[in-house]
RNA sequence: GGAGAGAUGCUCGAGUGGUUGAAGAGGCACGCCUGGAAAGCGUGUAUACGCCUAAAGCGUAUCGCGGGUUCGAAUCCCGCUUUCUCCGCCA
């Protein structure tokens, strides 16, 4: 959430650039400000009153030790009343906070300045294309045609056992699984991340902390006898490793990165969106995370879109890199870049990676701070990508590579696959 | 799942009702000393919020978390979380 700070301070400035999200912050800015001056003027008075019945409490005990009970006892009289008075002001205090607090979990991210005006997909800006559109015959396949043919991914079995969106992949399609986790991994390593095999499931303070509570409270999977949250992507357990935790400005950039299977409900998903891979309820991801000062945390941001890509160029994959527009982009980011691979097969590009900076926005829920050469305190800024996300790019791998003689594995994972040909 | 014992600052560790934000030791930082280093000596070493234009300073809160008793709680009581030991179960 934004910080209190930059809210009253900046009142004017955030209504501006949250217009950009398409997000009206005048009444809860305006609210804001009215509870934390109730607020502050509420701290005053207890922080007095209490000072005022330390200081009693004090001659009490002074009082006592020289046996002068009846002076003691008149004092104690006196705070009684004193202690009802900050009862009630502190019960003031729990409130202003709890509807600061409130509101402004309700409040998004402000955008970076360099975000495109825009209200959705079709306002993103293309900043950058590569890769080769392949040109396939006329009958190809799509990849659930493709699974099916080779028999590497079974849609119906996945039915039977879970549900629709849990497949079950087999042979050469469950050995693609783990040679591009393997893959993505080694390349994320060899990029100086650090890899972490976090849990899949969470507890709620973990969800409150990146931010899928409590607004996305009901894409999660919620394991209610135990009230544990199964992770829609390894951002919210590896991120949370930082929850309030002072680290040191030496060991910033933390980069981490870890694979794990991420679960989204998809509630409202329909139709051509989530045929075959598009759309799953689980799937396997390799998440990127930074946590770095403001000051370095763009210079991040870049070295973790040019770590995208290099993956999406080894794959040997037409893709292209979206800045996605105020209106397109997610509640908590400050900036986002999409990265889409083309389907030649489906005529459409698929989303693989979406990379963000968050600035302070997550670090202020985390409490996730750093003490600078200067000794001050102040708040990180995280970043977070997928490197990549398996199956779109199983999908367009499988789609755009075939030929009549099978699917051709491109040459960066046949160590990893062990196969050259799907057949 | 059952029984018992713990949880104090960066770390170790004292503290069982009254200037205890917290002894002592270690670590770390800075300074002195030294040709340089070690040793030694000195100083400093939490976070949040508020007051103040700001700094300095002051106030309040925080000894796992939440509540309660009391004029006053790290210390007493209740609930929760968690760690360890033993028993049970188990990949």
């Amino acid at each position: 959430m934004l910080t209190l700070k930059y809210i009253t301070e900046n009142r004017d400035e955030a209504i501006a650039r949250l217009a950009k999200k398409h997000f009206d912050g005048r009444e809860a800015i305006d609210q804001v400000i009215q509870l934390d001056n109730q607020r502050r003027a509420t701290q005053l008075k207890l922080d007095n009153l209490l000072a005022e019945i330390n200081q009693l409490s004090k001659q009490v005990g002074e009082l006592y030790k020289q046996g002068k009970r009846d002076e003691a006892d008149a004092i104690k009289n006196k705070t009684a009343a004193l202690k009802e008075e900050s009862k009630s002001l502190s019960a003031n205090m729990d409130q202003f906070e709890k509807g600061i607090t409130d509101i402004l979990l309700t409040v998004p991210n402000v955008p970076n300045n360099d975000v495109p005006e825009g209200t959705g997909a079709e306002d993103n800006v293309v900043v950058c294309m590569g890769g080769n559109l392949e040109d396939l015959p006329k009958d190809a396949l799509p990849h659930w045609e493709l699974a099916k043919k080779y028999d590497l991914i079974d849609f119906e079995l996945g039915v039977k056992i879970s549900g629709a969106g849990f497949p079950v992949y087999k042979g050469q399609g469950a050995r693609l699984q783990r040679a591009l986790i393997n893959f993505f991994l080694d390349e994320a390593r060899n990029a100086g991340y650090l890899e972490i095999m976090p849990p899949t499931v969470v507890n709620a303070a973990s969800g409150y902390g990146t931010g899928q509570l409590p607004d996305k409270e009901g894409q999660m999977y919620h394991a209610e006898v135990d009230d544990l949250y199964l992770i829609p992507t390894a951002e919210v357990p590896v991120t949370n490793i930082y929850r309030d935790v002072i680290l040191n400005e030496s060991q910033l950039p933390i980069k981490n990165c870890a694979y794990t299977q991420c679960f989204r409900r998809e509630a409202g998903s329909y139709g051509k969106d989530v045929r075959g891979l598009n759309r799953l309820h689980e799937f396997s991801k390799i998440e990127i995370v930074r946590i770095d000062t403001p000051e370095h945390s763009y210079q991040s941001l870049d070295e973790m879109i040019a770590h995208v890509e290099s993956l999406v160029n080894k794959l040997e994959l037409p893709y292209r890199i979206l800045r996605l527009c105020g209106g397109d982009m997610s509640f908590t980011s400050s900036i986002t870049y999409d990265f889409e691979v083309y389907s030649e097969a489906q005529k459409r590009w698929l989303e693989v990676s979406s990379v963000s900076n968050f600035e302070s926005y997550q670090a202020n829920r985390l409490k996730c701070r750093y003490k600078g050469a200067d000794k001050k305190t102040q708040l990180c800024h995280t970043l977070n990508g997928s490197a990549l996300a398996l199956p779109r790019i199983v999908a367009a791998l499988l789609e755009n590579n075939q030929t009549p003689e099978g699917i051709r594995i491109p040459k960066a994972l046949v160590p990893y696959t062990g196969f050259e040909w799907i057949k």
